[in-house]
DNA sequence: TCAAAAGTGTTCTTGATACACCCATGC
DNA sequence: GCATGGGTGTATCAAGAACACTTTTGA
């Protein structure tokens, strides 16, 4: 059999869950960023920003340069998530999509307004608008993902600035996984777990007593990683 | 903005990282299923066994019917695992690739001829040959998800009949995890998660004490499952 | 001085690990 | 009768869960 230039070709395109946490927030909540749609099809109602692929990037690049042009964003926390490839996900035509998700420090960022004639806003998990294509979906599988992998992977980190308190850090995760811890044991957990490192600052500012910083120490993580080790929260 | 049809698209290609497993074999290693490719590119070289997406059909059933079509094996676990888009995996054209993962119980299945002119073989993971384009990266993937998956959900079942002893578990665990576990710890976990059913029969045939048979319960397990319950080996 | 969150240890319970011997079977 | 894996319980250790009060700060 010989090489049979496989014809008819879904158009690949390539879409972002991009998770929005600011910690400054009295309850902060996990937010997902949309776009309101100016084109067929779905015009006007809310979407995932996404695009299509080129042929010279791959896709990592491709859901980079969406997150880029859509929100201006650059190095932020993206993996790949699931790629989704119903028949009729899309109405115009066959349109395979590969799902990405970002998390985003909402302190080092405030919505400029779209680019592209496109609105842009964030909504919070709880309170999503409809979606246009089959984005729900995406969006329900790239929460699991999230909920599982934080346990055991530190990637909460990525929500928060560079220096934060134990506090702020307990309620991302209370935040995210939609539980309570107890104060003691966490602080102690994280503790005995060694990675984060005391800066000397404090958060101050507010009517009660100033809180430690601390910063996340990625180096000796990678370190541990490589010999094995397992955080899990 | 109106619809632009994205012109240049990529090829887009469904490979398979069939896992097989013969819990018979006396030290039983974990295998992978390689065709050798008689067409160009790589032709001659050991792959994945894959092929591209047709338009009528979704990712998963084009996984299927690649599994099918090569194996002649249905209705194996099989799993969407990562999409590949190096601009330079495929020398033809730009092609990304959807891989997958199949469990096999070899057992209840013997190898046939290679259905179009191509020879199948098994191969262990441990003495795996050179493979073409990046399927050897592709298989790397496959198999970290596979031991950090089979530790928290049962998948480990799907690569045995579905009558097992208690030794064959422990051993199957122990070939894909590559440690091993204590014998009496371990059964006492498997039974107080109380997921086995002893189906009354007994393992004969072999020169020492004849073994229990047992099957997973699937039902009971997704009951528990959706009431929020983690199994973990 | 008050409200609000920061910070801190101990006890108890649970699950993980380590470990050794008798039993049944086929040859 | 012997080699081989099947089958069983207990004691120890480590990690997780439950729990309450004092301290510091800004208003």
């Amino acid at each position: 059999m010989s090489y049979t230039y496989p014809q008819p070709r879904p158009a690949v395109a390539v879409d972002c869950v991009i998770f929005g946490y600011d910690h400054r927030q009295h309850m902060p909540e996990l937010q997902i960023l949309c776009i309101q749609r100016s084109i067929e099809p779905f015009r006007g109602q809310w979407a995932l920003p996404g695009g299509f692929l080129r042929l010279h990037e791959t896709l990592d690049q491709a859901a980079a340069r969406e997150l880029h042009e859509e929100t201006g964003l650059e190095s932020v926390y993206i993996e790949q998530l699931y790629t989704f490839s119903a028949l009729d996900r899309d109405p115009r035509e066959r349109v395979i999509s590969v799902a990405y998700f970002a998390l985003v420090n909402l302190e080092r960022y405030t919505l400029h307004a779209g680019t592209d004639a496109a609105q842009a806003a964030w909504f919070s998990v709880a309170k999503l608008p409809a979606l246009a294509f089959d984005h729900k979906m995406i969006v329900k599988v790239a929460l699991e993902r999230l909920r599982g992998k934080i346990r055991y992977q530190p990637i909460g980190f990525e929500l928060l600035p560079d220096e934060f308190t134990l506090s702020e850090l307990q309620t991302l995760y209370e935040t995210i996984l939609e539980r309570s811890f107890d104060k003691r044991n966490f602080r102690k957990k994280i503790h005995d777990y060694g990675l984060l490192i005391e800066t000397g600052g404090m958060r101050r500012g507010k009517p009660h007593r100033a809180a430690r910083l601390y910063r996340f120490d990625t180096k000796r993580y990678k370190a541990l990683e490589k010999r094995g080790f397992m955080f899990e929260l």
